[in-house]
DNA sequence: ACCGGCATGTAAATGGTTACATGATTAT
DNA sequence: ATAATCATGTAACCATTTACATGCCGGT
């Protein structure tokens, strides 16, 4: 009943809000699904399983050792974390938490390292373009099924968020190399380092 | 010439290498003109700034104390500072670090609360668009006093990355809040909490 | 027999926010 | 006078990453 934990609480409470999870699947979710605005690593993770459980919101489910069961723990949530997650969703969201380093290098260079920003552009393009194809992998598969979740169409509000930021860095992108292009071949070849 | 520090140590070097500041205003400058993929708070930058000092990155100036001399203590970046934020900028971008609160909660919510998350989305609307107006202010003073910055050129570019990602997230909080009109119109009032 | 991936966990170090303490200057 | 803002700084706390330790299981 308390008001605000931190976040990783309600990572652990809402993922198995929909599914029962050990904590190594917490995290290939949060990885797969969440991390182009969400990240946790083992050690937020494990620790603060232990600490649900030993509060009550999330329990222990005795894996039967039968078959090829692997030894994982996995946990469900109980009443209370259920309650518990409803009252965050209530309480008001707050202030995202935003660090591009790239932005960082790109305002405080000048025209001597148009050549280096430039290779940094590149980069963080090649990365995102990375990223987005297997977040449409991901999004293909959920359209298929659908209503698996019970909540696809928030999900698919969450994704279109994604969609539009990455738009957004690639078009941001395209427009800066070729603005850095156009300066670095302007400044000829005396210019170095 | 060591490798890679932590970041608050860039953003005073970065500030200090276009004119000599105070903490306060570094403070200042980062809430008002980086904010929008950045933030320092004082808690950071008092005693990072004491650190460069004592290895010789910055300088103290003396501010003489006369006339409407508030006591503030300025700095100046020593050449070793500059060829150690040369040396940063050319060493590779380390990953955007990026949490969105109201992805995590829509992601986690369901039919039931739609009408919270329709809140929290004109809430974030809201918080977004006043944001964007101050920075437009700043977009449009800077395009006055051009070539006040030797880097207004990157400058532009950094602003121009702050544009996109906010259109993305007018046109998300409009799109958004269509769906979730639509779905709290359906369910009509039985549903609540 | 060995390696890679599955799986759980802890400890140390680092990063970052918040609250507090203090005092000067400026505007009302 | 007094409140707001400018200004510097420290300490405590909380969040997060990274490195490490350990062992199982499946494939080659």
């Amino acid at each position: 009943m308390a008001a605000n934990k931190n976040k990783t609480s309600y990572v652990i409470l809402g993922l198995l809000n929909e599914e029962n999870l050990s904590g190594y699947e917490i995290k290939k979710i949060v990885d797969l699904r969440l991390s182009f605005f969400w990240n946790e690593s083992f050690g937020q993770i494990y620790p603060e399983i232990k600490r649900l459980a030993s509060e009550g919101l999330i329990a222990v489910l005795e894996e039967p050792k039968n078959g090829s069961g692997k030894q994982s723990k996995k946990y469900e949530i109980t009443e209370q974390g259920k309650a518990e997650l409803q009252e965050w969703l209530k309480a008001p969201v707050e202030k995202e938490l935003i660090r591009f380093e790239i932005l960082l290098k790109l305002y405080f260079s000048n025209a001597s390292s148009s050549r280096i920003m430039l290779e940094h552009i590149k980069q963080f393009q090649l990365n995102h373009q990375r990223q987005q194809l297997l977040f449409d992998q991901f999004e293909a598969q959920l359209k298929q099924d659908i209503d698996v979740h019970s909540n696809h169409r928030q999900i698919l509000m969450v994704l279109s968020f994604g969609q539009k930021l990455w738009k957004s860095y690639a078009e941001w992108c395209e427009e800066s190399i070729k603005l850095l292009e156009n300066a670095v071949a302007g400044q000829g070849d005396d210019v170095h380092e």
